[in-house]
DNA sequence: AATACGGGGAT
DNA sequence: ATCCCAGTATT
C-alpha cells in the first residue's frame, strides 16, 4: 500500500478545498438540526438533486420542533420524488424522538447519534464531526474512491466486510485539529476531482503521491462488484373514477414506496395479461365492473428502480355509484377529489400518469 | 454476507 | 444500457 504522511493528505485535501469547494446552504453551520437534514437528504443522492428538498424542508420545518409537528403525509409529500421514503419517515420519527426524549436537543457524540434510526455509520460520523468537531472519519461512496486509488486499495467496495479496512485506514487520516474541514474536504475532492469517470488526474495536487496515477490503474480503482439486474414486475392500476373524485390507497409496509398513495393494483408475472383475468380479479375484490376500458395515454409506463424495473398499465373506470362499504374497508380504497390528490405522497409514476391524463398539472 | 429500498443525471 | 450518487435497515 502506498505510504502518505497523514498530515500531508489532510492538509492538501484542506487546502484544495478552500480554493475548489461549492457553496452549498448547510455549509457553514454547526447545527446539528441543519446538518442532519441534509444528510439524510443527500443519502444516495447527488447534491443537484437534493438540493431543492434541502431547501423546502427548511422553509417548511425551521427547526426539528416543527418537523415533529408535521403529519407524516405531508412530510412525505414533500420528499416526493426523492426515493428511498424510509429516509422520510425515519427522520420523521427521529425528529419526534428528539422533541420528546431529547428535549429538542441532538446527541452530540457518534456513538450517541449512531442510536438514531436513519443515522448510520455515515451521517453519526458527519453530524459529530460537522456539528461537534468529533475526530471521526465519514465512510461514503466518495472516500472510497479516493482512498482506494490513493492507497492503491483493492478490495470491494460494493462488499460490506471491505468497510473496516476503509475505516481503519481512514480514521488514521482525520487530523484532530479539523475533523470537520478535513471530512468536507475528502468528499467534496471525490465529487469534484476524483470523480468516477475521467478524473480530473492532470491537475490533481495529490498526483504523485497517487498509488492509481503512478500505477496507471486510475480505470481499474475502485474495485467494485457489479449490481444484480433488476427485478421485472408488470403493474395494471385501475383507476376508479367516481364524479370526478377517484378512489386511492396508501401502500403498506413490506413492499416499495411504503406510506405513498396509489391506486388498485393488480400485479402480474407478464406484460399482457388476458383482460377476463383481470375483470375477474376485479370482480373478486368487489368491485364489478363490466368493461375495462384502457383510456388514454393507452400506454405502457416504465418506471426503472436500481432494483426493479416496472412496466405498468392503468386502466379508466368510471363508476356509476360509490362503492360499497365493505369493499372500500376491504380494499382499503378511499375517494379523494383533485385538490386532495395533490396533496398527497405520490410515487413519481402515479404522479406522472395523473399528469399525462390532466387530473394533475404539476409533477412533482 | 446479501438484499431491499427511488429516482435522476451523466456517459 | 450502465454506472453512480454525502447510505441504512433488515434478513
Amino acid at each position: 500500500m502506498q505510504t502518505v504522511a497523514p498530515s500531508y493528505f489532510s492538509d492538501t485535501l484542506i487546502n484544495w478545498y478552500e480554493k475548489n469547494r461549492r457553496t452549498l446552504p448547510w455549509r457553514d453551520t454547526t447545527n446539528p438540526y441543519y446538518i442532519w437534514l441534509s444528510e439524510v437528504i443527500l443519502q444516495q443522492t447527488r447534491v443537484n438533486q437534493g438540493l431543492p428538498y434541502y431547501l423546502k424542508f427548511m422553509k417548511a420545518y425551521p427547526q426539528v420542533k416543527d418537523l415533529a409537528a408535521a403529519p407524516e403525509d405531508e412530510v412525505l409529500r414533500l420528499w416526493q420524488g426523492l426515493g428511498y421514503y424510509s429516509r422520510a419517515r425515519n427522520m420523521h420519527h427521529t425528529a419526534k424522538l428528539i422533541v420528546e426524549q431529547y428535549n429538542g436537543q441532538f446527541p452530540n457524540t457518534y456513538t450517541e447519534l449512531l442510536k438514531l434510526k436513519g443515522v448510520g455509520n455515515y451521517t453519526a460520523a458527519a453530524i459529530a464531526s460537522f456539528a461537534f468537531k468529533e475526530q471521526v472519519a465519514v465512510l461514503d461512496g466518495n472516500v472510497f474512491r479516493v482512498l482506494s486509488r490513493m492507497f492503491g486499495i483493492t478490495e470491494d467496495i460494493a462488499a460490506l466486510a471491505s468497510r473496516k479496512v476503509f475505516q481503519q485506514l481512514a480514521d488514521t487520516l482525520v487530523p484532530a485539529s479539523s475533523p470537520d474541514t478535513y471530512n468536507q474536504s475528502i468528499m467534496e475532492f471525490g465529487a469534484i476531482q476524483c470523480t468516477p469517470v475521467m478524473p480530473d488526474c492532470l491537475f490533481c495536487p495529490l498526483q504523485q503521491s497517487c498509488f492509481a496515477f503512478t500505477h496507471g490503474m486510475v480505470q481499474e480503482l475502485p474495485v467494485k462488484s457489479k449490481a444484480k439486474a433488476a427485478r421485472p414486475r408488470f403493474f395494471h392500476y385501475v383507476v376508479l373514477e367516481y364524479q370526478g373524485q377517484y378512489y386511492m390507497r396508501k401502500r403498506l409496509e413490506g413492499d416499495i414506496w411504503q406510506g405513498l398513495y396509489d391506486f388498485y393494483l393488480y400485479e402480474s408475472d407478464t406484460k399482457t395479461l388476458p383482460s377476463d383475468q383481470l375483470l375477474q380479479e376485479l370482480s373478486d375484490a368487489g368491485l364489478g365492473v363490466q368493461d375495462l376500458l384502457q383510456q388514454p395515454p393507452a400506454k405502457d409506463y416504465k418506471h426503472i428502480l436500481s432494483h426493479q424495473k416496472i412496466t405498468a398499465r392503468f386502466y379508466l373506470i368510471k363508476l356509476k355509484s360509490r362503492l360499497k362499504e365493505k369493499v372500500v374497508q376491504e380494499t382499503r380504497l378511499g375517494l379523494y377529489n383533485v385538490e386532495e390528490i395533490e396533496n398527497l405522497p405520490k410515487p413519481v409514476l402515479i404522479s406522472s400518469y395523473l399528469k399525462d391524463v390532466r387530473i394533475l398539472v404539476n409533477l412533482i
